[in-house]
DNA sequence: AGCACGCCGACT
DNA sequence: GTCGGCGTGCTC
């Protein structure tokens, strides 16, 4: 009687999972988070086995066919993650399994094609070029055919071949793309004294043996073993040096695993712990006292950690991430992906040095690998990344950390699983027995409404800590200011207050007949920065902003007439255009809520003016403003466009903080975590941009955005000043922002979405289609609308809401055009599970409807 | 994902 | 009559 075992096989798009038996030779050897290779249909594909079964679903199996390592790749509590976010995101266990597989351990099978014996017959254009590839390339993989004739039925008219016996196809898995790498080391293998007495008579002319005596002498100075590289540069020898004095029984050599570590060469220096502040100290009773409940077995509660930009955050997950290193488990910290420079790793390196594991796009597959199978091994103990550093695995995990977790780069939204990692890493806390600490100065809505609830934790910080004393002291000296004019700081930990957010009316400026885009109170406040040598910030919110059409009289946005939704300009006028008078604007107008559609007006229908505009204006149009203005002023863009390449930002960043730029110019990412110590003033060129769009979570979004933004200035003694610019000052949102009044907004929001029936007190489900006509995606929303129904009303679910179908927002995206609907109430995924939706997007937690 | 099977239109 | 388009369904 064999062993059956369940495997997830490596196609994320695959549902099922397959059962296989253990061939004798596998008996005993392989486990659940193995990595295997399994037969599937005509292919060999890898796959992970995720337990055994008593009895197989099918009454033939096939037998696996080899284990690939020997140790699991996944722990049994990532198989149970993966579990659980196949159910939660509807997603197939598969992909979620793959989500969690180092990238180039398990390539995907393929097919190798090589001419065959026989002639073709007859062939057709596309056979020709297919063969004359093969001739020219010799044999090619099925993905490199794709690559070489993009977009053709290159797979049939090679089936065709095929048959002729033109063509040969033999199903291939690659190796894996990644190997562990080895460095051979040399190391003295016989007692100092006998070496020396050694170091004549080494054999060879001179040359040599001068060459071998430099060795020998270099490694008697070495105890343990070193790089060959070394020795060699140190001796001007080679391996076959070290290979006589090997078999002189004078050297060791032997082989050695390396680790491919990023961080080496990386300069920090050890750091002192300072000493807490009263709020600091009470968050760190809480935090300690639940890290030894986990310990001790106890399922505890996630731990929303609620403080401003500057209140001592990080410090606590300092103190929390040593706590558990001293109880011999790890930790996982999470960080926003813009926020991974050096600025934020440094800290960690200097308090844990040697034990950091860092995880980000710009490492290379080998260091990436590498990174991975230390922290496997139990090599390293903190492991710092964005969202995807959560599934590194780890044998005792013991903290997980998530640093500004309202972050939007959270939630992966580009390939399945549609997963948020603050609730993956909730639930896998949970898995692990581990504390799941959340930290931000603006939580999430629904994390915030939780806290409140007292299903997480709520620490808060509400006191700012003055930070750059050093910095700020030096810039005083350059300028020769007197010091007196600042108030006196301490050397460590003295409250600071948020900086003074003022609003101002743009409309009532159109009215005193300033058409420019900075406001007087912004120009005044620029000139005053740059005069005193300090630093700005102009923010410009990019979302939404091409689509924004309002009144620059009364500042009402445009609204549908029957759902009072914002009406959004589609097909306009270019961007460059976007200030010129309305007529200039051609398109229409569309409410994305019901379809509602119309030209753009010609009057305010609120105010009858005639000056109704979109709004649309770059970052380059912001820059050449400033240069207009302020000459000597120098400009620094941080956008899409200026950060594409590779380490960009970091580029930018140090350029601006190291004084280089007088002004930095930027979108969305200006907002995150980003500590910047001589900005003193922040201005936001429209600050109502993004509070039209029609979204439940737009207001949400703008006022985190505004508020971070307005965080950037003032963090060191030298102070600060926000400047909001506005058509709508009166609008909650810009009020709530100006007063830093976080509680307050939330108040009003979570009200909202109270009566409005959204997060977190229903719950969405978003289904999109996509199709290459608006008539067919529309049909197809609208079939499967009939359908969802049925089923709900075969279910009696009467709590479940459809809603839609419609278009989305951005109705076309790369040339495809996309219908939603959107489904809500208290359980609207438990609807779809196991329904045959493979061809439909389907989020789960949406974080937009856009 | 691949690949077979199966059903329709346009070529030798 | 066959080739080849691609829609549907299955892979343990």
């Amino acid at each position: 009687m064999p062993t059956y075992v369940e495997v997830a096989v490596n196609i994320p798009s695959i549902a099922g999972v397959f059962h296989y038996h253990l061939p004798p030779e596998l008996e005993g050897r392989v486990r659940a988070g193995h990595l295997v290779m399994a037969p599937f249909g005509s292919q060999t594909v890898y796959g992970v086995a995720l337990g055994f079964v008593a009895r197989p679903e099918v009454p033939e199996t096939k037998p696996l066919l080899a284990l690939v390592d020997d140790a699991v790749v996944l722990t049994s509590h990532q198989l149970g993650l993966a579990a659980r976010l196949a159910d939660t995101s509807l997603a197939p266990l598969a992909a979620c399994v793959a989500l969690m597989l180092p990238v180039g351990i398990a390539q995907q099978a393929d097919t190798l094609y090589s001419q065959g014996e026989a002639p073709p017959a007859s062939p057709s254009p596309l056979q020709n070029e297919l063969l004359a590839e093969l001739e020219k390339r010799g044999p090619l993989r099925g993905r490199q055919l794709e690559r070489a004739l993009p977009r053709r039925n290159w797979r049939a008219a090679a089936a065709a071949l095929v048959r002729q016996g033109a063509l040969a196809a033999a199903p291939m898995l690659p190796p894996p793309r990644v190997r562990a790498k080895f460095i051979r080391t040399a190391q003295l293998s016989a007692p100092p004294e006998f070496a020396r007495a050694n170091l004549q008579g080494l054999g060879g002319t001179t040359a040599t043996q001068a060459r071998r005596q430099k060795m020998l002498e270099f490694l008697l100075r070495e105890p343990g073993p070193v790089d060959v590289a070394w020795v060699y540069a140190e001796s001007g020898g080679k391996l076959d040096d070290l290979r006589a004095l090997s078999e002189q029984g004078l050297v060791m050599l032997r082989e050695q695993e390396a680790w491919r570590d990023p961080l080496a060469g990386l300069a920090y220096d050890p750091a002192v712990p300072p000493v807490l502040t009263p709020d600091q100290a009470r968050a760190w009773e809480a935090i300690r006292a639940a890290l030894a409940e986990a310990r001790a077995g106890q399922i505890v509660r996630p731990i929303l950690l609620h403080g401003v930009t500057g209140s001592g955050k990080t410090e606590l997950y300092l103190r929390a991430v040593e706590e558990t290193l001293q109880h011999g488990r790890q930790v996982i910290i999470l960080v926003p992906e813009i926020a991974l420079t050096p600025q934020t790793v440094r800290r960690f390196l200097a308090r844990f040095p040697g034990r950091v594991g860092l995880v980000h796009s710009g490492l290379s597959e080998g260091e990436r690998y590498d990174t991975w199978r230390r922290a496997r091994a139990g090599g390293l103990a903190v492991i710092i990344g964005p969202r995807s550093a959560l599934f590194t695995p780890l044998p005792e995990l013991g903290l997980i950390v998530v640093d500004e977790e309202h972050d939007a780069s959270y939630y992966q939204n580009t390939l399945q699983p549609y997963y948020h990692a603050r609730q993956a890493a909730i639930d896998y806390a949970r898995l692990a027995g581990a504390v799941c600490l959340l930290g931000s100065a603006t939580p999430d809505a629904v994390t915030y409404h939780h806290a409140r609830q007292g299903r997480i934790t709520h620490l808060e910080l509400p006191a700012r800590i003055l930070a750059h004393q050093d910095t700020v002291r030096a810039y005083r000296k350059r300028l020769g200011e007197a010091a007196a004019r600042y108030q006196a700081a301490g050397d460590q930990a003295t409250a600071a207050g948020l900086p003074p957010v003022s609003v101002v009316d743009m409309r009532a400026e159109l009215k005193a007949g300033n058409t420019g885009i900075f406001s007087r109170a912004l120009h005044a406040a620029l000139a005053d920065v740059f005069q005193k040598g300090q630093q700005a910030i102009l923010f410009l919110n990019r979302r939404g902003a091409a689509t924004y059409v309002f009144c620059r009289d009364c500042g009402q946005a445009l609204k549908c007439p029957r759902c009072d939704n914002p009406l959004t300009l589609h097909g306009g006028v270019a961007k460059r255009e976007a200030l010129l008078p309305n007529q200039a604007a051609g398109g229409h107008l569309i409410c994305h809520h019901c379809g509602y559609t119309r030209q753009p007006p010609k009057t305010c229908p609120n105010c009858a003016s005639p000056r109704i505009r979109h709004y649309g204006m770059g970052t380059q149009r912001v820059e050449a403003e400033v240069q207009a203005l302020f000459p000597d002023a120098r400009t620094l863009r941080w956008d899409h466009e200026t950060t594409r390449r590779k380490g960009a930002h970091e580029v930018i960043l140090s350029h601006f903080i190291n004084q280089r730029a007088d002004v930095l110019i930027g979108t969305q990412m200006l907002a995150k975590g980003l500590d910047l110590p001589l900005v003193t003033l922040v201005g936001a060129v429209l600050a109502d941009v993004g509070l039209t769009l029609p979204d439940p979570f737009a207001a949400e979004r703008a006022f985190q955005v505004l508020t971070q933004v307005a965080g950037r200035a003032g963090r060191s003694p030298l102070g600060g000043q926000v400047v909001l610019q506005t058509f709508m000052p009166e609008h909650p949102v810009i009020q709530f922002a100006a007063d830093h009044d976080f509680g307050g907004f939330m108040a009003q929001e979570l009200e909202s979405r109270r009566a409005l029936g959204y997060p977190p007190f229903a719950r969405l489900v978003r289904l999109e289609t996509r199709a290459a006509s608006p008539a067919s995606a529309q049909r197809r929303a609208e079939d499967l609308a009939a359908q969802l129904r049925g089923w709900m009303a075969r279910e009696e679910r009467r709590a479940t809401e459809l809603i839609g179908p419609a278009p989305c927002f951005y109705a076309r995206l790369g040339g495809e055009y996309r219908w939603q609907i959107v489904l809500r109430g208290p359980d609207p995924a438990s609807l779809l599970a196991g329904r045959p939706l493979a061809d439909w997007r389907i989020e789960t937690q949406p974080q937009s409807l856009l």
